[in-house]
DNA sequence: TCACCTTGCACTTTTGAATGGA
DNA sequence: ATCCATTCAAAAGTGCAAGGTG
C-alpha cells in the first residue's frame, strides 16, 4: 500500500509527518475486494460491514485530534451489474452533499487515539439527499473510497483551522447499491456479520422462513445461495481446508485448555484466513479501461492510483514535508503539491458568520479590505497539477465542487456579495491522468473565471508551504455545515 | 420490460435500565 | 451507600422477497 495521503506538514514540535494508519482488518477488507465489495445503503442509513477499524501512531500523546472520515468517489462513472460483472453504465450522478463522519470520541488525546484500534462502526451510509441524520450521503451504483482524516485540533470548531492528514485504502473501495449485486458478497456478508448469522445455517430463521412460504424446499435464499456455492469444485476444496484448519483449531483449544493457558483472544484475521474465500479475481478486472477495479491495472485511472495495488501490507506513512508520491515524475510542468482548495459559497453565509474566529486569529483572519472576488481558491487535493490545468472554468453545469482546505499563508474566507465571510466547502474534485486537475465549480459562482493566485506561480514554485494548514469540512454533527455541493 | 428502489418481515445482536447480591 | 454482575426488554442491525417506480 502506498501513501495516497496528503503531506500535511506541521510546525509544531511533534512531526506531523510520523503519523501512521493502520487497516486492521485489512484481510477480511481484502476478501470483499477481491470480489468486488458491495456497500448496502438506505433511506435510514445502513452501516458498513465490513466496517472501517483502524489503528493510528505517531501522534503526540498529549495533543488533542479529530478522527474523520469521508468518501470520496472512485471515479467519475455510474455501474451497473450485468450478469456476473461490473460495467460502466454511464457518467456519473453529481455528487449529493458531501458529509464526514466524525468519530464520537473526537477530540481526545493522541495517547487515546493510540491506546487501541478505532472503530468506525456506527458510521452510516444513506441514499437520502435530504437526509436529516446526518449520515454520509452516497449514490447507489457509484464506487467509493473512505478517506480518513486526523486532524490536529482541540475542539470541533478548530478543525477548520488545523492540521491534517488524509488516509485511504485501496481495499476498502466499494460500490453503494441499493440491494446486494453479486450473491458471493452476500454469501461473504452473510458468513461474517453476526447479524446476518439468520441466513447462515439451516437454523430458526430459515425453518420459520419455509414455514411461512408453505414450501418444504431449501426456500431461504441464503441457504440456496449456499448450496448453489457448494457445488462448486473450488468451493469444495476450499471447504475440506477449512474442516482441516476448524479441526486443527479444536485441537489447539483443547490443548490450551487442559494446559490452562489463558484464553485464546478472538483473532478475526486468523478466522477470515481460513474461509474458504479463494474465489475468482472479480471479473471486472477484464477490462483495463472501464472497471471499477482499475487501479490494479492502470494507476492513472484511479482515485488514488499513484501505484499498483500492493495487499503485502495495509499501513500508511505520511512521508515527511519533502516527500513526494511517485506520480511526480509523470508531470513535465509540475508544480508544488497543492492538496488545498477554499471555496467560497455565495448562499448561506449567513451561517458561516455565526462561527468562531480561528485560534491564530491573527495569521488566519479574512481581511476583507484585499479580497478580491475572482480570486478564492488554492489548489487541488493530493495531487499535483500542472500549470495549465490550475485555472479552470467556473459555471459549468456538470461540474463538480472542488475538495477544500487551506495554506495557512492564504485567507481562510472572503466576502461574498452579502459582505460577509463564506465558509469553504468540501466536495469533489475531477481527475484526469497524470494528476491533471480539471475541476470546476457550480454554476451558483458567478465569477467566470477561477483564477490561481499569484502565490502560486513560478517564483513560488517548488515543494509547497510545509507550514500546511487544512481543514475538512462539513463534518455532520456540525450543521453550520451542512451545505450542498450544488 | 427492465433496472433499480422501498418496504415490511423474521431473525440476531446490542444496548441500557432494572434488579439483586456482596 | 457503592460497586458489580445478571437479567430482560427494547432498540438496532441484518438479508430477503414482494411490490413499487420511472
Amino acid at each position: 500500500m502506498t501513501p495516497s495521503s496528503s503531506t500535511a506538514g506541521a510546525a509544531e514540535p511533534y512531526h506531523q509527518g510520523n503519523i501512521r494508519l493502520t487497516l486492521e482488518n485489512s484481510d477480511l477488507w481484502r476478501s470483499f475486494h477481491n470480489l468486488g465489495t458491495e456497500m448496502i445503503i438506505t433511506k435510514p442509513g445502513r452501516r458498513m460491514f465490513p466496517h472501517c477499524n483502524i489503528s493510528v501512531s505517531g501522534l503526540s500523546p498529549y495533543a488533542n485530534y479529530v478522527i474523520m472520515v469521508d468518501m470520496v468517489p472512485v471515479d467519475n462513472f455510474r455501474y451497473k451489474w450485468n450478469k456476473d460483472q461490473w460495467e460502466v453504465a454511464g457518467k456519473a450522478e453529481p455528487q449529493p452533499p458531501c458529509r464526514t463522519y466524525v468519530h464520537p470520541d473526537s477530540p481526545a488525546p493522541g495517547s487515546h487515539w493510540m491506546k487501541q484500534s478505532i472503530s468506525l462502526l456506527k458510521l452510516k451510509l444513506t441514499n437520502n439527499t435530504l437526509d436529516p441524520h446526518g449520515h454520509v450521503i452516497l449514490h447507489s451504483m457509484h464506487q467509493y473510497q473512505p478517506r480518513f482524516h486526523v486532524v490536529q485540533a482541540d475542539d470541533l470548531y478548530s478543525v477548520r483551522w488545523a492540521p491534517f492528514q488524509s488516509f485511504s485504502f485501496t481495499e476498502t473501495s466499494f460500490t453503494a447499491v441499493t440491494a446486494y449485486q453479486n450473491s458471493k458478497i452476500t454469501k461473504l456478508k452473510i458468513d461474517h456479520n453476526p447479524f446476518a448469522k439468520g441466513f447462515r445455517e439451516e437454523g430458526t430463521h430459515a425453518k420459520r422462513f419455509r414455514a411461512h412460504k408453505g414450501q418444504p424446499g431449501p426456500e431461504n435464499p441464503a441457504k440456496k445461495l449456499r448450496t448453489d456455492t457448494e457445488k462448486d469444485p473450488e468451493y469444495q476444496t476450499c471447504a475440506g481446508l477449512f474442516l482441516l484448519c476448524v479441526w486443527h483449531l479444536l485441537t489447539w483449544m483443547c490443548l490450551f485448555y487442559l494446559t490452562d493457558y489463558p484464553r485464546l483472544p478472538y483473532d478475526p484475521q486468523r478466522e477470515d484466513d481460513e474461509v474458504p474465500l479463494r474465489l475468482k479475481q472479480g471479473p471486472n478486472l477484464q477490462d483495463e479501461h472501464m472497471s471499477p477495479w482499475d487501479s490494479e491495472q492502470d494507476p492513472t485511472h484511479s482515485l488514488h492510483g499513484d501505484a499498483p495495488m500492493d495487499f503485502s501490507s495495509s499501513e500508511q506513512l505520511v512521508p515527511g514535508q519533502a516527500t513526494h508520491p511517485p506520480y511526480r515524475n509523470k508531470l513535465k510542468n509540475s508544480v508544488p503539491i497543492f492538496k488545498n482548495v477554499l471555496l467560497t459559497p455565495l448562499s448561506r453565509s449567513e451561517d458561516f458568520s455565526r462561527l468562531p474566529s480561528p485560534p491564530s486569529a491573527e495569521s488566519h483572519r479574512v481581511d476583507h479590505r484585499h479580497y478580491e472576488p475572482s480570486v478564492d481558491v488554492a489548489t487541488v487535493p493530493e495531487r499535483e497539477v500542472t500549470r495549465s490545468h490550475i485555472s479552470v472554468n467556473m459555471g459549468t453545469p456538470q461540474g463538480r465542487p472542488l475538495d477544500y482546505s487551506v495554506p495557512s499563508h492564504m485567507p481562510l474566507a472572503s466576502k461574498n456579495k452579502h459582505g460577509l465571510a463564506a465558509p469553504p466547502m468540501y466536495g469533489h474534485y475531477t481527475e484526469q491522468p497524470y494528476g491533471q486537475w480539471n475541476g470546476t465549480i457550480p454554476t451558483q459562482y458567478p465569477t467566470s473565471t477561477y483564477n490561481h493566485p499569484h502565490r502560486l506561480t513560478a517564483e513560488h514554485g517548488g515543494p509547497h508551504h510545509s507550514h500546511h494548514h487544512g481543514n475538512v469540512s462539513e463534518w455532520s454533527q456540525y450543521p453550520l455545515f451542512s451545505y450542498s455541493c450544488w
